[in-house]
RNA sequence: CGGGGCGUAGCGCAGCCCGGUUAGCGCGCCUGCUUUGGGAGCAGGAAGUCGCCGGUUCGAAUCCGGCCGCCCCGACCA
């Protein structure tokens, strides 16, 4: 490619909307322009890098037994009624009606497409089992895109979809997954990259791993212990959380004016926070009752694991919708509410500890020494409390410490929530019908380019690895006016492809640092620079870029050289990937 | 959806509070000359519905109202 005639201005300022690295090197380098929010559209540079991770997910789906189909962006609404996803889904999932008033959904993931596509291709036990894979857009109203292609709206993916016919099938193919991925992240520079439990969300479903980048600028809240045994999505994560129990005082009653808060509470009448019950309200469960959590004060309640054991998104609840109960906002407590009204979930923070402050449904009073076995017999107590860091590891090795993460991937055991739902069967060898079961596997596309530009950049522009570099070899040439400058670029650009290597070639009269600077923004991983000086003594200079280290050679070293660089950068990045 | 910020040339911004000729600056772009190792110098030039609509006024980038868009924080998020 010569830069003379490459699409794309590269910015020398840094774009006001950038706040991420990764996301100014997207516009500087010319990779992406944004259309609209989290819209995109993508230049050549980026799209060279897109179809190499493209090409990467396709090699290592293909490598696992994977069939490439592709699947539409536009599906009708009856497909997404069946799933029951069409009012599940909130309004994230773009609906609208075609000419006719049909209406139709833009995919925001293909479970709906694939369940259409395959259930009436497949009947025999004997077919099973089999993965299909598509790499298609997606689109996903997303209340707030940001950072670039790390959320967008409208993204690429490559989404999987394997069909069994036992649990122990889905499990062993889950690994082989698994592995696909690590290879896939090596292979793309990111062997970093950790598996993490994660919370299933809409997809339903019950195992399930989310692939994590940490980096500070992610938006996910990764858990980790100590020694690294544990790894969870703060969604899901558990642990080990000091217990304070008392043998039971009896209750009492406290005026307590005006302390609607447990922080007010707890330093009105001069006691630690965790002497406290926090009792949180959501609007509803599946059951259309309101909910009453309870969790230990000085801590919060983790709303996903709240809305598994609800079935319900947790939104909060109405001041008035917490009368009806009999509860009373700012001083409630399960104590004297109506127990068929309403759902009560209580944490084993609660459960462990003794003589807790609770609302005494009344304005201005609690109750003191609250003892969840002598006040609410009956009720278990379950998880549904966040941790925090510091809290000890649930393999009983040591704390856990929070790190920021960006999920390139993920991996879920789906089960039989489509296939049922969408009636998919097949027949046994004794005739009958039976369900498949399903696992789903997806990578983001954009994010993940955008991710290796977060974490493979110095302060001058991203620095590829060589398997996904919109091109391998950047070459310089300075002062193309001087003897032998002009001459010795060209047939080296031609020497170097016809060496089969991908280079990009500046071959603008354009200052050595215009130069640098824009060579820097493309991020090649090797670079080479003809001038005056160096050609003196039929030298051109070489930098590598990821190493960082630089020097010369004779000009007609160049290319066997440059070819020997991206062979082993390759290589090397294959053997990571192989020693998985 | 709540809170905050911002829309002025391709990019980055000033001007707005306190209305007043042809709306500025830096970078970029075009022409010419000089220059050539980390975003050059000189000279000349092109490029703007000041986000949109309406209102106030003799006069609006500037004041008022409505709308739209973008960014950040939060809520939300396979």
């Amino acid at each position: 490619m010569r830069m003379s005639v490459l699409v794309g201005r590269r910015y020398k300022e840094r774009p006001a909307e950038a706040t991420l690295d990764s996301h100014a090197f997207l516009l500087r380098g010319a990779y992406a322009r944004q259309v609209a929010n989290g819209i995109y559209s993508l230049l050549p540079a980026g799209y060279r890098v897109i179809r190499k991770i493209e090409a990467i997910l396709r090699e290592e789906m293909d490598r696992i037994g994977g069939q490439e189909v592709l699947m539409p962006v536009t599906l009708p609404r009856e497909l997404w009624e069946e799933s029951g996803r069409y009012g599940s889904v909130g309004s994230e999932l773009v609906r609208f009606a075609d000419r006719t008033g049909h209406d139709m959904v833009l995919a925001m993931t293909h479970e709906e497409g694939v369940l259409h596509l395959c259930r009436n291709e497949i009947d025999s036990y004997a077919q099973l089992p089999f993965m299909v894979y598509h790499i298609q857009t997606k689109f996903r109203d997303e209340p707030r895109s940001r950072g670039g292609l790390i959320r967008a709206r409208e993204f690429t993916m490559k989404d999987a979809y394997s069909f069994h016919r036992t649990a122990e099938d889905l499990n062993d193919y889950y690994q082989v997954c698994y592995q696909a991925y690590q290879r896939i992240f090596a292979r793309a520079g990111i062997p970093q990259v950790l598996a993490v439990q994660s919370d299933t969300g809409m997809m339903g479903g019950s195992v399930a791993h989310e692939f994590i980048l940490l980096t500070e600028a992610g938006e996910d809240t990764i858990v980790i212990s100590e020694d690294g045994g544990y790894l969870a999505n703060l969604e899901v994560a558990t642990g080990v959380i000091e217990a304070f129990p008392e043998d039971p005082l009896p209750l009492e009653k406290v005026h307590t004016p005006g302390c609607k808060t447990i922080e007010d509470v707890a330093g009105f009448l001069k006691i630690p926070e965790r002497k406290t019950a926090k009792v949180v309200f959501y609007d509803r469960d599946a059951d259309g009752r309101p909910v009453m959590a309870l969790v230990r004060g000085d801590r919060d309640v983790n709303e996903a694991k709240l809305a598994k054991i609800i079935q319900a998104p947790p939104v909060p609840a109405t001041d008035e919708r917490i009368r009806s109960v009999g509860a009373e906002p700012g001083f409630a407590s399960p104590m004297g509410v109506d127990a068929s009204a309403c759902r009560i979930v209580v944490d084993h923070t609660i459960a462990q500890s003794g003589n807790l402050v609770t609302g005494a449904n009344e304005s201005d009073y609690h109750f003191m020494n609250f003892n969840l076995a002598r006040d609410l017999p009956g009720v278990d107590s379950v998880d549904i409390v966040e941790v925090k860091e510091g809290d000890g590891s649930p393999d009983g090795k040591g704390a856990l410490a929070f790190r920021r993460g960006i999920e390139v991937g993920n991996i879920f055991q789906l089960g039989t929530k489509y296939t049922q739902s969408m009636e998919m069967t097949y027949t046994d060898e004794s005739g009958k019908a039976c369900t498949p079961i399903m696992g789903c596997y997806g990578i983001g596309v954009g994010r993940l380019m955008s991710s290796v530009m977060e974490v493979s950049h110095d302060k001058y522009g991203p620095i590829w690895p060589v398997s996904i570099a919109p091109w391998q070899v950047q070459l310089n040439a300075i002062k193309l006016a001087a003897p032998g400058v002009r001459e010795t670029a060209e047939t080296l650009y031609r020497d170097l492809q016809a060496a089969g290597i991908e280079v990009v070639y500046d071959d603008r009269d354009e200052r050595p640092g215009v130069q640098f600077a824009e060579a820097d923004l493309l991020g090649a991983p090797f670079r080479l620079i003809v001038s005056e000086r160096n050609l003196a003594n039929g030298c051109v200079e070489w930098k590598r870029r990821a190493v960082g280290d630089s020097g010369t050679m004779p000009v007609g070293e160049a290319v066997e050289t440059a070819r020997g660089w991206v062979d082993a950068a390759m290589a090397e990045l294959e053997r990571a990937a192989d020693a998985l």
